[in-house]
DNA sequence: CACTCAACTGAGAATCATTGTCAAAACCGG
DNA sequence: CCGGTTTTGACAATGATTCTCAGTTGAGTG
């Protein structure tokens, strides 16, 4: 036993590999939620290609730890964007996919005491809001 | 141009046939979110089968007129459960499944006004909050 | 530096929900 | 019963995501 863990339970860092740290750049570059699969194209165009399995596995990971947002689109499609590490939802264009972060202690507050209230406990929530922005309302 | 439908913009009532009919009889026998292919294999268990791509579509047409509840399961794959005729949401446990229908018009106004103020219109939510409910609390 | 080994990667195959196709069947009003 | 329309269902097609697995890489070691 050779190995160099802390004795408790060890779940290995990860590396910090190119493919890594090039996921983590672009996620960097634009403010609005993508899809893997345009984030894996938008890499291969700034000549620094991922292979699109890694860029899953990448995001995934990422997601676990909170340093993406992951929302599903209208079709089902899984999509990510980065985002300030206090908890926030969304207020998301339809038409250009624009995005706001917004918070408010009261939706929080509500959340909490409805599940409470039904004696859930562990609780959680998802909220998007969906509309039209004022530079798609030609 | 025979239509006998009345001058306006002419939308076909949908026709109540066996297969649709049998889709919305056995969405009232159960209380949870279940997919497409759950629903599919019910229906051929209660010797009342529909083809597939016919259970799809009567989903998505009854969905579109508010008789169900569609959601996306974390994996992405969308949901249905029959629910009442009112805006409302959903608190559902993570351990089994159980559903409660909440409303409450704070988060309504909350939503509607966190969108004006950004200038949006046309505005949708969507809003699910999941916990532990008692009788999983072992 | 050369070595070792688990973590990591990527090309392509495999999955799997969902949608499209289209000929045959069910309906409906007349 | 007739003609036109809607609906159905078996099957193919699509498309995102995951799996496989052999080759690569990186960090720690002596
Ligand atoms: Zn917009
Ligand atoms: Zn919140
Ligand atoms: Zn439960
Ligand atoms: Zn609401």
């Amino acid at each position: 036993m050779t190995s160099t863990e802390p004795a408790g339970a060890g779940r290995a860092a990860p590396r910090p590999t190119r493919q890594r740290r090039a996921v983590a750049r672009v996620m960097t570059t634009f403010a609005d939620f993508r899809s893997a699969q345009e984030i894996h194209e938008l890499l291969e165009q700034q000549g620094d290609p991922v292979g699109l399995a890694t860029v899953y596995r990448t995001l995934q990971l990422m997601a676990d730890h909170d340093e993406v947002d992951v929302l599903r689109s209208e079709d089902g499609e899984a999509i990510y964007r980065r985002c300030s590490d206090t908890h926030h939802h969304h207020l998301v264009c339809r038409s250009c996919g624009a995005t706001v972060e917004v918070e408010g202690p009261a939706v929080e507050r509500w959340t909490s005491a409805i599940a409470g209230d039904h004696g859930f406990t562990d609780v959680s929530h998802t909220l998007e809001i969906f509309g039209t922005c004022p530079a798609c309302r030609s």
